[in-house]
DNA sequence: CTTTTTTGCACAATCGATGGTGCAATGACT
DNA sequence: AGTCATTGCACCATCGATTGTGCAAAAAAG
C-alpha cells in the first residue's frame, strides 16, 4: 500500500506534494483544467501523484459544493420479486452507463414510507428519482417538488409528472383472451369459471380488470361481478382468498387471472396443502413473468412487461427539459406456457467463463 | 407549500428565523442539545420552525464534517434472482432499523467491477460495506482497508476479514442425499446417473462439490469425475452444457444437482426445446430456493440458505470491535418438493389491506 | 454586596472540493 | 524600451453541518 493504510488522500495532500494550489489539483482531477489554462506538464504531474496515492474525490464534499451527488435513485415497492429485481438490474445498467451511481431502495407500498424514503434520498442530494410502483406517486411528487428534484413515475402513474407504464389494459386483454382460448372448444370456459385474483385499488389493477372484463364480455358473453377478487398484493392474502373460494365451491375455478407473481405465490401456498389431482383442468394467467412459473405442471400463461423498454423510455423522458404531463404506455408481451426468456442477466454473463 | 417551492431550508435559515446561532440550531436538530445546555424553550422554538419549514439536514454536509454518511452498502453479484433479492430485502430491513440508509449495488461477479464499485461507494463515505458473493473478496478488502472502512464477507468467504456463509458442504451433502433417496429402491440411482451442473471455481461450489462427492461415494459406492460439470453461473452456459450432455448421451441424467437457481434457468431453457416426456424419470436438486421452481412437474428438491440468519450474524459480527478472522457457517435448510415457504416480504405485507 | 458557580448560548474552525477573480511572469508588438 | 495580450496559476469564499472553546448573564454561595 502506497498509503500508510489509513486516511484517504485529498486535494490538499496532493497540493503539498505537487507544489500547486488545491484549486489547481481540483481542476486537473475533475477535467476542467484546460479551461483554467493549466500547463500540460503540471496536469501530468498531478495526475501521476493522484495515481500513486490512490486519490479518489470525496463525493460528499463535491456534492456539497455543487449540490449534485451523482446518485440516481430508484424507489421500489419491494426487492424480492423477479419483476422488480429485473427492473433494478436494468436501471443499474442505465445509470452506470451514464457514469452515475444507482441507489435502489424499497418502501413496501406504504405511502408514508414512500415519502420518508424520498426525503432521505433527497437529503443525500440525489440527482434524479425514479418512482416505481408507488402507492402514492403524487405524495412522493410533492416531496420531490419541494426539493426541486427531477423525478418520473414508472409502473404506476401519477398526475403531476410524466409516467411510463405498462399498457395494462391491453395486457389484461391479451392475457384474458389467451386463457379463454387455451381451453378446448369441446370444454369451453363458462363466464363464472374465470376469476381474477389479486391486486388492489391501483391504476394497474383497474386497467387489467377493465381488460379482463371487456374480453370476458366479448368472448364469453357475460362478466359476473363476483369473479373479481382484489386481495391486495400479499401472497398470504391471496392464499386465504383461494382457500375461501375452495371452501365455498369445493373446487377452484378452471381459469385464473392472477394479478402478479406475488399473488401467484399465494396460489402455490394453497396448492401445497391440497392434492395435485385437483389442478388437472386449470389454466392460470399471471400478470408478470417468472421463468420457473412458466413451467409449472399446469398451463401458465404469463405477461412479461417490457422492462428494458420502460426504463429506456423513462430515462429519455426524464432528460427532456419540458416533458409534457403524459402517460407513456409500453406494450407488454404475452408469454405462452413453458417459455424460458432471457433477462437482463444474460447481457452480463458473457464475461463469466467456466473455470478449469 | 410553506416553502416557496424551491431551495431547501438550512440551519442558517432557521438560525435567522429563531434568532439563535447556527450551532444552536444544529445541536437542537441533531439531538446533542441537552449536552450543550440549550434551554428547553429554545429547542422547542427551533423544532417548531424546522417543522413548518420542512427542514431536513443536508447529509452531504453532515457527512463531510463527520466523515460518516449514514449509508450502509451491500455489494451483490446481481439483483435479478430470488436469492440475492431476498438478501437485499432482508439487508434493507436491518439497515433501516438502525436508522441508516441501505444502498444496494451489483457488480456482476467481475473482480474489476467489484473493486471499482467499492471505490465508488467509499467515495460517498459509506459507513460499512457488506460484500456478498464477491468473486474476489480480498481484492475488495484491500480497497476497504485502504479507506479504513469496516466490511465483512457474506456468501463467499475472504481471508482478510470475517465471513458469514452458508454451510455449503453440509448443504451439498443434504441435497445430494435427498436426491438419491428420492429414487425408489427398486430403481435406484447409479453413480453415473447423478450429475452436478453449474457453479464455478469458488469456495461455495467447491464445498458443495465436496459434499456431493462424499455422499455419492458413501451411498452409491463410487463417484466418477465426469459427473461434475462446473459451467459457470450463466444460464445460457448451463443450457449449453445440458444440450451437450443430451447430444452425447441421447438423454439427460436421472438425477441433477444444479448449483444455483440461475443455472436452473439454463435447464428450463433446455426443456423448452425438448418434449416433456423426456423428463418423467428425473429428480432435480437445486442449491437455492425459489417457490415456483419447487412446484415444477418433476421432483425439485431445494436448499434454502438461511438469509435472515446470515444477515443477522453479519450485522452482529461487523459491530464487534475486534472480530476474529473467522468463517461463520450458517446451516441451510432442505426444502422438499412442492413447498411454498414464506420470505422477507411476508413480514411487510401485513400493512397491506385488501381494498374495497 | 462581592465571589463563585452554573446556565445558555455565540463564535469560529473544520470537513474536501469548486469556481470566480486577480495578479505576476512571459512573450508579442510597436 | 514601453505597452499590451496571453499564459499559468494562487487566493479565497462557499456549500451546510459539527464541535471545541469562550464568555456574558443569571443564580447561588459567602
Amino acid at each position: 500500500m502506497t498509503n500508510g493504510g489509513r486516511k484517504k488522500a485529498t486535494i490538499y495532500d496532493l497540493s503539498v506534494l505537487s507544489g500547486s494550489s488545491p484549486s489547481t489539483v481540483s481542476a486537473v482531477l475533475n477535467g476542467t483544467w484546460r479551461k483554467r489554462r493549466i500547463k500540460e506538464s503540471t496536469a501530468e504531474l498531478i495526475r501521476s501523484l493522484a495515481e500513486t496515492h490512490q486519490y479518489t474525490a470525496n463525493r460528499q464534499a463535491r456534492g456539497l459544493r455543487s449540490s449534485r451527488s451523482g446518485l440516481v435513485g430508484l424507489l421500489l415497492p419491494v426487492h424480492d420479486n423477479r419483476y422488480f429485481s429485473s427492473l433494478a438490474q436494468t436501471f443499474e445498467a442505465h445509470v452506470r452507463s451514464k457514469g452515475q451511481c444507482p441507489i435502489v431502495v424499497s418502501a413496501s407500498r406504504d405511502p408514508e414510507e414512500e415519502r420518508r424514503t424520498a426525503e432521505t434520498l433527497i437529503s443525500y442530494s440525489i440527482d434524479e428519482l425514479f418512482i416505481c410502483g408507488a402507492t402514492d406517486p403524487d405524495g412522493v411528487h410533492e416531496v420531490c417538488e419541494a426539493a426541486g428534484l427531477r423525478h418520473i413515475n414508472i409502473d404506476l402513474p401519477g398526475t403531476k409528472v410524466p409516467s411510463v407504464i405498462s399498457d395494462n389494459f391491453e395486457g389484461g386483454r391479451l392475457l384474458t383472451e389467451a386463457i379463454i382460448r387455451h381451453f378446448p372448444a369441446e370444454r369451453p370456459l363458462e363466464p363464472d369459471d374465470l376469476y381474477l385474483f389479486g391486486g388492489r385499488d391501483d391504476h394497474a389493477t383497474r386497467e387489467r380488470i377493465r381488460g379482463f372484463r371487456a374480453v370476458k364480455e366479448e368472448l364469453l358473453g357475460s362478466d359476473p361481478d363476483e369473479c373479481i377478487w382484489p386481495t391486495g398484493y400479499a401472497a398470504d392474502n391471496a392464499r386465504r382468498a383461494f382457500e375461501a373460494f375452495y371452501e365455498q365451491h369445493g373446487k377452484l375455478p378452471r381459469g385464473f387471472f392472477v394479478n402478479s407473481s406475488i399473488n401467484f405465490e399465494g396460489l402455490l401456498r394453497f396448492m401445497a396443502e391440497h392434492p395435485l389431482e385437483n389442478f388437472t383442468d386449470l389454466v392460470v394467467g399471471c400478470y408478470d413473468y417468472d421463468p420457473f412459473a412458466s413451467f409449472l405442471p399446469f398451463p401458465v400463461i404469463m405477461i412479461r412487461q417490457n422492462i428494458e423498454g420502460m426504463i429506456a423510455k423513462a430515462f429519455e423522458v426524464i432528460e427532456e427539459p419540458r416533458a409534457s404531463l403524459q402517460i407513456h404506455m409500453i406494450e407488454p408481451q404475452l408469454v405462452p406456457p413453458r417459455t424460458a426468456l432471457t433477462g437482463p442477466l444474460d447481457a452480463l454473463m458473457d464475461s463469466e467463463m467456466p473455470q478449469e
